[in-house]
DNA sequence: CGGGTTACTGTCAGGTTGACAATAAGTAAA
DNA sequence: TTTACTTATTGTCAACCTGACAGTAACCCG
């Protein structure tokens, strides 16, 4: 029985205006163009490649897949079912990522690579809808204990913007006031002091995250961010 | 560059007595006996066999070592560091496992397999000291939240079985009227009617778990148990 | 039948959370 | 210049949750 192939996959995450207009949840997927599985769309992945890290090798194909840096980078699970993929034995070792939303507009969409609504997605190959499936719930938890939220957002940022990343991703409204109090007192952002004007309204203030602090608790695998950015690995 | 070798290694934790008697939270490990690492303690674990799940592989090695079912196992992390192995890139896909604490005691004890308290190990092989650290985290923040407690006892059980579960493993005491109340409000939870009687004072009410209910929430990865034992897998 | 020990119930103060009212600070229109 | 409108920000209050701890119940043993 021959050694079983070792692949990563990634879950990219991003807010982006969706045909509608509309800021919506959605991960970039790349159309398969062989057997198994052809012409079925599935999570961006390929083999570990030489001296990598796994991290690594997740973080490179999102580069290729996206042209985009990640904000956040974690592992999600090893997906190792024997009949996973017909022919040959495969273990994905799964990664989920989020990119800043500003940034996302300008990703690479072509004939294979494509962004769609994460919570409206076609039958996908293997078990990568199970895979997704997974990751949103973990995005979803993961957002009521930890930072991640700004996985999504630039440098500095406004509580509605910060807000609106909750409301989107957790498809709830949340009211604008306990937000903003619950958000003050656990801590880990900053306010910069200085505003944004040019809405018809109040300017809000700037705040930025406290990076003293790491992005998300990930208990004793946690390591100092890397130099590129604010990746969080193994 | 040739494919990682991919391994399959478990951290078993139970509840046993250690030398001086006090219940403690111990795990197995094995000595290597051969290079790498010859002569230290290490995760019990093995290549992938045949067309075995990756939690089937974890539950066998954890038969092997120990003699014993798993009452819980789940999947804790795959370590890909390219150099946590000297000479070959090994992937391992970690599982942790809890084992009953009466049956526990049972368990195997050879020249090359012995228990150690889980926080004063020794030096272990490759990176496998951060892994039970890690594990050791995962499980008390899952205590904390989850109903995997218990995994480390019996199908019945006294309140006061299971606050001293909770006891040992986040080393310190907790209040028996609040820890009663909070695990009854959380639910979960059924009384049998039967009592145990024997002790020299009031004898308590026998609980069982609620086997409608998963042991710990894994989010859309929870499968129904597997007929042999209360095993939650991938 | 009274003392010792554990099981179990009750109470209370402090903190947290959600709902929502009230005020502040801008732009744009009157 | 003033008023309307919109968002930002602060304040209040009741319901709930939690930890500390007092009090009662039920058994064994002498």
């Amino acid at each position: 029985m021959p050694q079983p192939t070792l692949a990563v996959s990634t879950v990219i995450f991003a807010l982006r205006a969706d045909s509608s207009g509309k800021k919506t949840l959605m991960l970039p997927l790349v159309q398969r163009i062989r057997e198994p599985q052809l012409g079925y769309w599935a999570l961006p992945g390929g083999p570990l490649e030489g001296n990598e890290d796994l991290a690594d090798a997740a973080a490179r194909n999102l580069r290729s897949t996206t042209g985009l840096e990640p904000r956040y980078l974690e592992q999600l699970y090893a997906f190792g079912d024997p009949h996973r993929s017909p022919d040959q034995r495969v273990v994905s070792i799964v990664y989920w990522a989020l990119v800043e939303s500003a940034e996302a507009d300008k990703a690479f969409e072509t004939e294979n690579v494509k962004w769609f609504a994460a919570d409206c997605l076609p039958d996908l190959a293997f078990d990568h809808n199970l895979i997704v499936e997974y990751a949103l719930w973990r995005l979803r938890t993961k957002l009521n204990y930890s930072r991640v939220a700004h996985g999504f957002l630039g440098e500095s940022f406004t509580l509605t913007q910060l807000r609106e990343v909750y409301e989107v991703v957790l498809q709830r409204e949340i009211d604008p006031a306990n937000f903003r109090r619950s958000i003050e007192t656990s801590g880990g952002i900053v306010a910069t002091g200085t505003r944004v004007s040019g809405g018809s309204h109040r300017p809000p203030q700037l705040y930025t995250y406290d990076r003293s602090l790491n992005l998300a608790d990930q208990g004793p695998l946690t390591r100092s961010p890397k130099p590129t950015s604010e990746v969080s690995q193994s």
